[in-house]
DNA sequence: GTCTATACGCTGATAGAC
DNA sequence: GTCTATCAGCGTATAGAC
């Protein structure tokens, strides 16, 4: 890996662990074993690097979504295995966590990352509970695009409600209850995680 | 308001706004109108007045939330009620956002605030969905604590939404579906806001 | 491309006068 | 209680040599 791909992956760990006001290029270098020199050689300085590195982690993010909710089965199993897919809950969503940084959110640079991903994975989740209406599987009078941000928002809040008590738990009842919820939607009542 | 009120009125809102991260002594000194002098007498040093800022925004958060949710109605009514109130969506939640500060969760006194009104909130709408089922309300299949949990990740959840596109939309879609999924799950058809 | 030097303001305090 | 002085180190760069 050369300097510049080491400077853009520290720069993803970081805003990772510490937000983009908690990351100082100090920190960068020293993660990516580059001098200051390098650093400022690449890139025009800390906003630039952020921004590239808050994109490839949106491009990573994305991938690894389509992927899992582009398996097989029905949309209730597909959304379900999306919710309860493993994820490292404590240290929290690589983009969601951006959300709460006042810089981020101010610079539009910085936040349309953020936005685009979420309004990607609104619109996807929407899709696929849209195709399960129309199959009969879910009752038409779910909104699909209500019921889509709600299990987008029930993901990133159990990382909130996780982080504040110390524990994945929280974050797994929470997905529990809504897809509880949601399996109570569907017409044939198909268990999730079990083929029925 | 004296100097030390005005000190930790300052603190909360650099908390709301910044994180425990993005707050500076100075910004505090400035917003509070005090000295440095006047900060390390009230206080041993940033950490300690921020501690004392984020206990008093959680008993003021656990106090507007009691009043609410021990309004009249029924629980389906009370729990719509609570998830459908006015907020100041863009501001984020004020315990919520601290979730994400990583000195926040690496500091066993500053994270015990937001886990200790976490704890107490999912307790608390736990025990409505837990009424409500007892009087036949809501269908005795619903988890109440997994239920519970839900609905607090859907709220904190869609604060990170509605940061990230910069509008209050995507909050007030989850809400949504949330409410609509609850809804789906009561008895009787109440549909929430309009009492029958 | 990488390195070292330099800069200026801020961070998070402590000390001591008033 | 509040003020001013002082401090070592960091944040966020720019300049110029190699």
């Amino acid at each position: 890996m050369n300097t510049r791909e080491r400077l853009i992956e520290g720069a993803r760990e970081l805003l990772w662990e510490r937000g983009y006001v908690g990351m100082s290029p100090k920190a960068i270098q020293r993660k990516a074993e580059a001098g200051q020199g390098s650093m400022y050689h690449h890139f025009s300085g800390k906003t630039e690097l952020a921004e590239v590195a808050l994109r490839r982690s949106a491009e990573t993010l994305r991938g690894q979504t389509e992927k899992q909710l582009s398996a097989g089965g029905s949309a209730l199993e597909r959304i379900a295995a999306y919710l309860l897919r493993d994820r490292d809950v404590l240290r929290g969503c690589p983009i969601g966590r951006l959300a709460q940084d006042p810089e981020v959110i101010a610079d539009p640079r910085l936040r349309r990352p953020l936005n685009e991903t979420f309004s990607w994975l609104r619109d996807r989740l929407a899709e696929i509970v849209r195709q399960g209406v129309a199959q009969g599987e879910f009752s038409p009078e779910l909104d699909a695009a209500d019921t889509a941000a709600a299990m987008v928002a029930v993901l990133q809040g159990g990382y909130v409600l996780a982080r504040a008590s110390g524990s994945a738990e929280p974050f797994a009842s929470a997905v529990r209850g809504a897809v509880a919820l949601l399996s109570a939607r569907a017409t044939k009542s198909t268990t999730p995680g079990h083929r029925s």
